[in-house]
DNA sequence: GCGAACATGAATACATTA
DNA sequence: TAATGTATTCATGTTCGC
């Protein structure tokens, strides 16, 4: 039950805005920490008693208001509290609108009809020019000039005679560049305005907070050709967390995600974390400016795995699938346990490759240690340490050391036992399949955001498939695939997808493609009107050409197969263009 | 022709030391 | 702070045997 507004002082909204940043307070803003007077204001934003009162038995009588949203807006994303029509307030309220004018809206239009309560505060902030955001904004601060050119503000004209707003057609200028249509711009505006719709209930409160700073780096636009020159660093993090892994709170973090890069559909993209220098920061800038998150798998198998994770998808409420894997190799691999030397110190393995030592190797190190029947001389563990780190070999016998097999590593990397194996698939190519996939419990991570979303089932455009990472991690947190429509070049690979589909018994379409070319700009539109849109895009392009292990064609980007990433980025702006357009029919 | 086995460094990040 | 050392890396191309 939406209350009548007491609030709706530009000091108070300010308050508020300050709030869903954040930032502390400064020394002039009206802060109150009273309880009464937080309850008595969150009331005001139409939320119910009972939630209110339970996230401040949760945060304590002193928690800020700001925790107390926080939390409430938790429980909305859990379903089990909180009604949309506060949810509904609670949006627009975060988008900057005054409380007052949400309400009325409402009212008029119905809660149901989002669009045309966005459409009529953007009317009316239009009007009155009230928006909280067009106040806070420093628009001087872009620092391609201090002034804005005419051109820009010809563009910004004419989206206001269209019916924008000044603040969304000052960004879509900002964002978009100069040299986009006008038609461009009016469907960035319109992309970002369906977008917040449709995550109101599926974002976290931090995602929503307005970004008074967005224009406080400098925008390029998304089509202009990425030169080192031009490229800003972007460093991995140390520990290599993302925006946080399971049973370690201290790592949850926030981000916050450009508006234009809000879905639908929710994208979810992978390469390795340790590409050459600026391949991220292209990639970041050709999917709508999303930080990567860049994770160590380490966290959640014995296996490291740096990679990094561009997506759209919400990072609230995030879980693991059971059973969680075992952390270190020795209870990964308890067999290896007894034949563990003192000396070697690993507890977990390094990335799995697609290719394995040779026989030679392994012989070299019996011959090495049974040349000392006690403890090896120092040299010779730290020369069979390292080999055994740079080969992923464990212990499977006396002075044995080998390298895993096809079914350990489908273990390490949490698919079902004989995933790969069977339909005359040969070993070398068994391996060379699962080391170029995925780590499911990583994205299964990521991907459980999903399941109070689409508890109907979730239609999928699975590119650069493999051995299908991701539809195994859908399925294993029990996301019915009403449709998969998958891409992978390998017949190997689809075969192997083929058999999990039959052998999951899965109810749902798979539709399967050959090479990402082949999905043209059409294709793709009569696919979604066939199964009714994508609610996600997931892939990992090649990065044979991004890879450390590759001495002959580390050539970046542009590298004959990871050049492909650039089908990814065609083939979800397709996506999303027709997602936006059968929204508006 | 196919699969298995094998030899083939360098780019990069991070830690340590002077 | 710069130099040096250490660790890591979803690989490719060639040869050989069946």
């Amino acid at each position: 039950m939406v209350q009548d507004s007491s609030w709706n002082s530009d000091d108070d909204l300010d308050f508020e805005i300050d709030n869903f940043q954040s930032s502390p307070p400064s020394s002039s803003s009206h802060v109150d920490t009273s309880s009464d007077h937080m309850f008595a204001k969150l009331v005001d934003m139409g939320y119910s008693v009972d939630v209110i009162a339970r996230a401040i038995e949760e945060n304590g009588p002193n928690a800020e208001t700001c925790a107390i949203i926080d939390t409430i807006s938790t429980y909305s994303m859990n379903c089990e509290a909180s009604s949309s029509k506060t949810n509904t307030v609670a949006h627009f309220i975060a988008m900057g609108f005054h409380e007052e004018k949400i309400i009325k809206a409402i009212h008029e239009h119905g809660e149901e009809n989002m669009e045309q309560i966005a459409n009529a505060l953007l009317l009316s902030s239009e009007v009155s020019g009230d928006m909280a955001e067009e106040e806070d904004i420093d628009w001087s601060e872009s620092d391609d000039d201090d002034e804005k050119d005419p051109e820009s503000f010809d563009s910004c004209t004419q989206l206001r005679h269209m019916g924008f707003s000044a603040l969304e057609a000052s960004l879509a200028v900002q964002r978009c560049g100069d040299d986009v249509s006008i038609a461009d711009l009016a469907d960035f505006i319109c992309a970002a305005q369906i977008a917040r719709e449709f995550d109101e209930f599926h974002t976290d409160p931090e995602e929503q907070k307005p970004r008074q700073n967005i224009n406080k780096r400098r925008i390029v636009p998304r089509r202009d050709p990425i030169t080192s020159a031009n490229a800003q660093p972007l460093s991995l993090p140390n520990p290599m967390v993302g925006f946080g892994i399971p049973n370690e709170s201290v790592f949850i973090t926030h981000r916050s995600l450009p508006a234009i890069a809000r879905g639908p559909p929710y994208f979810y993209y992978e390469n390795i974390a340790n590409a050459p220098v600026g391949v991220w920061e292209t990639i970041s800038r050709h999917l709508y400016d999303v930080t990567p998150e860049f994770v160590d798998s380490k966290f959640f198998c014995a296996a490291a795995r740096k990679r990094g994770y561009v997506h759209n998808l919400p990072i609230s409420n995030r879980f693991q699938i059971q059973p969680a894997p075992k952390l270190t190799i020795q209870e990964a691999l308890p067999a290896t346990r007894r034949w563990w030397p003192k000396w070697d110190p690993r507890t977990q393995l390094n990335c799995i490759l697609t290719v394995h030592a040779s026989a030679q190797l392994t012989k070299w190190i019996r011959s090495a240690l049974e040349a000392h029947p006690g403890e090896p001389p120092e040299a010779t563990k730290r020369k069979v340490i390292e080999q055994c780190r740079r080969w992923n070999l464990v212990w499977v016998g006396k002075n044995k050391a080998a390298p895993l097999d096809a079914d350990e590593i489908e273990s390490l990397l949490g698919f079902p036992r004989n995933h790969t194996r069977g339909g005359g698939i040969s070993m070398t190519q068994r391996l060379k399949s699962l080391g170029n996939s995925f780590q499911v419990d990583t994205v299964a991570y990521h991907l459980s955001v999903l399941k109070p979303l689409f508890p109907d089932g979730i239609n999928v455009l699975s590119l650069f498939t493999g051995i299908g990472g991701g539809e195994v991690a859908l399925h294993r947190l029990q996301i019915p695939m009403r449709t998969v429509v998958s891409v992978e070049i390998s017949e190997v690979n689809r075969n192997i997808l083929r058999d999990f589909w039959e052998q999951t018994n899965q109810r749902g379409r798979l539709i399967e493609f050959e090479d990402v070319q082949e999905l043209t700009n059409e294709k793709i539109v009569e696919l979604m009107k066939r199964v009714g849109g994508f609610d996600l895009v997931i892939g990992g392009s090649p990065c044979n050409n991004l890879a450390g292990g590759n001495r002959v064609s580390r050539s970046g980007l542009e590298g004959e197969q990871s050049s492909l990433f650039f089908e990814y980025c065609r083939i979800l702006e397709v996506v999303r263009e027709t997602t936006m357009e059968m929204r508006r029919s």
